[in-house]
DNA sequence: TCCGTCTAAATGTCAGACATTTGGTAGGTA
DNA sequence: TACCTACCAAATGTCTGACATTTAGACGGA
């Protein structure tokens, strides 16, 4: 057992070198799950069982699993009839993640603005179109909220402008990708706001002007433009 | 010990049900990672030494420095000089994770056109500005490398035209974004080809031949026409 | 009916051991 | 000197078995 080096020309030569244990069953109950075989809402086998069902130690089999959960695939719950439960990771949480991940590279404030523009005027097109009076409504309501609390305090995702306008495209793509790149954005903001508040409220109401009149193509401009406007400052500074 | 439900009126409400050991040990090395208290390309402390920090187990401390690694904020190399080492998650990393969340949740394959088509063409635009000759000869080699590859085979990210596409916007962010929406696509595509070969390596021709010319708003065009006949066709199957 | 109490099932954590990988070092040999 | 080999030590990977904690549900008494 000490000359293992020693190989006698083995017939294959791939390496096969296995990955980390935990790390192949996640890819296992990953496909499990997507592939329905586990469905929403339903539970995984308790550790002990999946302990036995892949040869595997308690630790590592844990280790899947809470990675799992941090993913957002599964909710852990403790006590009787605990477990993990299948689920569908809401996009909040995917674009937290996204957030810290971008956080690691330093992106440049421009790189950001660049993406928003090409992702947010032409949602904005798409929101007017399917905006119910609900919808705009809510949007008035937040930018009342945001009139009204003081400057410095950071306000929740669900009352960021930017982000209902994304929801009421009804593409949940579109709304993760936003809210996203919303969080990034938040991490540079602290540091400088760019627009004044005035500015940001005005553009916000025009384009609620604009997707209560149904136009579209106005919404989009006037929100090219505002985000045209950031761009250029950020590439400045 | 066994009435810890008799609580005296606590004096403060919170419950601080701490979280799970292993994920505040995360939190507590991202943000020294963040904060560039351990520097990229430096080593973590061995686990034996975390162990002894945080007061926890191997077990904890281990599966916090995995779920770090599966982040992308580090790489672990086992052996002798080993451990796990600051690193910079690279977007293809973070991509490929924002693919596996969009994954999760279902989308309509129209939703993931619709998506495409608020990112692509305006992106194709971009990179008709900054296009260089050999962007563009590798735009052709891509186009080559398709015709002559089986139908059946697919094809590496790197070898995606409409990835290429985004990297030579230079925006990192753009790229990050439209090679996880393509990897989802490729989970589709696998299904049910929309396009036909020709049809697509048409269209690709058309866009390096716009972008050869610096027509921005041409390539910008085509592309977009093209997507929003897939998205079409999506919609109505 | 409304409580407390107990129980069992499940996850959370730990300690210690052994296995494996891998860079470096010391020594021998051409 | 240059190269090869064997060995060592540091570090991660994994297992085992135990104990701690949480919690739903069952059971029973006022």
């Amino acid at each position: 057992m000490s000359h293992r080096h020693q190989t006698v020309l083995a017939a294959s030569f791939e390496p096969v070198r296995g990955q980390r244990l935990s790390t192949m069953i996640v890819e296992q109950l990953q496909s499990a799950i997507f592939s329905g075989a586990i469905a929403e809402g339903s539970r995984l086998p308790p550790e002990r069982e999946l302990m036995a069902r892949f040869e595997a130690s308690r630790a590592s089999v844990q280790e899947a699993v809470h990675i799992l959960e941090r993913t957002g695939l599964v909710v852990i719950r403790r006590g009787a009839a605990g477990g993990a439960f299948v689920t569908r990771p809401d996009f909040l949480k995917i674009g937290s993640m996204l957030k810290l991940m971008l956080q690691a590279n330093r992106f440049a404030l421009g790189e950001l603005y660049e993406a928003r523009l090409l992702i947010e005027p032409g949602g904005a097109e798409i929101a007017a179109r399917l905006a119910t009076t609900e919808d705009i409504s809510n949007l008035r309501a937040t930018i009342q909220f945001h009139r009204e609390i003081p400057a410095d305090m950071p306000s929740p995702i669900g009352r960021n402008f930017h982000y209902l306008l994304a929801c009421i495209t009804a593409n949940p793509l579109i709304s993760m990708l936003v809210s996203s790149l919303l969080g990034v954005a938040q991490a540079y903001r602290l540091q400088q706001p760019l627009a004044t508040r005035s500015e940001r409220l005005l553009a916000h109401e025009q384009i609620t002007d604009a997707m209560e009149a149904r136009d579209g193509v106005l919404a989009r401009q006037i929100l090219e433009t505002h985000l045209r406007c950031l761009l250029r400052q950020a590439q400045q500074s």
